[in-house]
DNA sequence: TTCATTTTGTTTATTTTATCACATTCTGTT
DNA sequence: AACAGAATGTGATAAAATAAACAAAATGAA
């Protein structure tokens, strides 16, 4: 598979794609074309061909692509098929519901182990997955070989926590705790879950869309005077 | 303040700078430049003041920005001080985590209620929160002015709960579902937590880290032979 | 007060991203 | 088998986003 230097924006599409592509599976459609999947996702057909030709040739002229082999092929870009190992540190609230509603292995990922520090919970299972005592992190990390850890530890924890992952051969971290993780000389792989800049965005949107709504309604109030 | 068309891109970044300010807050920092704040969010200097250019002259020449004044601009920008009522459905797992977990007023929304169908739920009071039966829904909507609403039902009921939604004035939804809810003629704002797309950009860039590493490995192998 | 230093807001240049356009190739029907 | 229609992959073009450059203005120390 190629793989030249992708851009993001192309990365944060192709989720997106597989979703879709999933979605017409479970809809018994076997076939689709650029312009079709353009229609479906709000983009133009130019920009999912060129999408796709960063990492090679899915699709037959005169055809479209075949959704089982492009939604595989997809899935083999994204790394699905290579069954990573995580770890999730913190089992709070958004942590348990993690384990409890996010199918990680529909993912191509495998939840091996949580940890946290509050005993009423260390030694439970919940959803196949034991919680162990953070005290047991360490030796955990270098005897597991472990791919990601998905992070939703309190505010205060989430740096030192970090810091004992990366130690520990983590090169990855889901972060769901509501700080800025990325610092200057970590090569550790961000990728942040901020509900709050989510919120805050649509915020803005929706105040962006009342003003036009009370500009719109100024304009007319003026044109009856 | 002004506001013309604001690429979606800056307004991605206001919620990280407004996080950043408070940061910088907490740690008695008062004044802060375009260049210091970069370095610290790894942007350059002059995309920061070129998105705060957007909305106005917040800063000062030879000074710098003054953190509490930029902070409550930003906030100002997004909305923050309008006091949006949202509403939430669906207490599952999620739901429920977002009740307890999530304040809502940090960041100037007020959750007022939440809806399910779940008898044993139906009720109950979380986090000062009533949980009411999403019967009672459309009657609320009508009689309770509603700015958002937070979706967290299972994948069925996601469509229908969305359009049942909007006719009765519910302008923007925060989707924690799996689905797509972005339809071709709604004109409501939708938007994602998409954990998924989430954990696969993270699986994307692990793959192709591990590929670069087995690249150079090669490369070494080929060396020695 | 003066003046070197700092730092903004904005204009201009550069880079990146998205769209267009089309030659090429496959499909499927006659 | 032949051919009209469809749809890809890609090179060229347009648009958008980012970075650089700089004039204007405020700071703060001498």
């Amino acid at each position: 598979m190629k793989r030249l230097k992708v851009s993001n924006n192309v990365i944060r599409r192709l989720p997106r794609y597989l979703r879709k592509l999933d979605e017409l599976s479970a809809q018994g459609v076997s076939r689709v074309s650029s312009s079709e999947l353009g229609k479906q996702l709000g983009l133009t057909p130019s920009q999912i061909r060129q999408d796709f030709s960063c990492f090679g040739e899915f699709g037959q002229q005169g055809y479209g692509y075949h959704v089982p082999t492009l939604r595989s092929q997809v899935a083999a870009i994204l790394g699905m098929d290579r069954n990573y190992r995580a770890v999730l540190i913190g089992v709070g609230n958004i942590g348990h519901a993690l384990i409890d509603n996010f199918c990680f292995s529909d993912w191509g990922f495998q939840l091996t182990a949580a940890f946290d520090v509050k005993p009423e919970v260390v030694g439970t299972v919940f959803n196949k997955v034991p919680v162990l005592s953070v005290e047991e992190l360490p030796q955990y990390l270098d005897e597991h070989e472990t791919d990601i850890a998905v992070l939703a530890v309190p505010k205060d924890a989430a740096i030192p926590v970090t810091r004992l992952l990366t130690v520990h051969g983590v090169e990855a971290i889901w972060n769901f705790t509501n700080v800025e993780l990325t610092e200057p000389n970590s090569s550790v792989i961000v990728e942040n879950v901020h509900f709050s800049d989510s919120l805050l965005s649509l915020s803005y949107f929706v105040s962006e869309r009342q003003d036009e709504k009370a500009a719109r309604a100024a304009r007319e109030a003026r044109r009856e005077h």
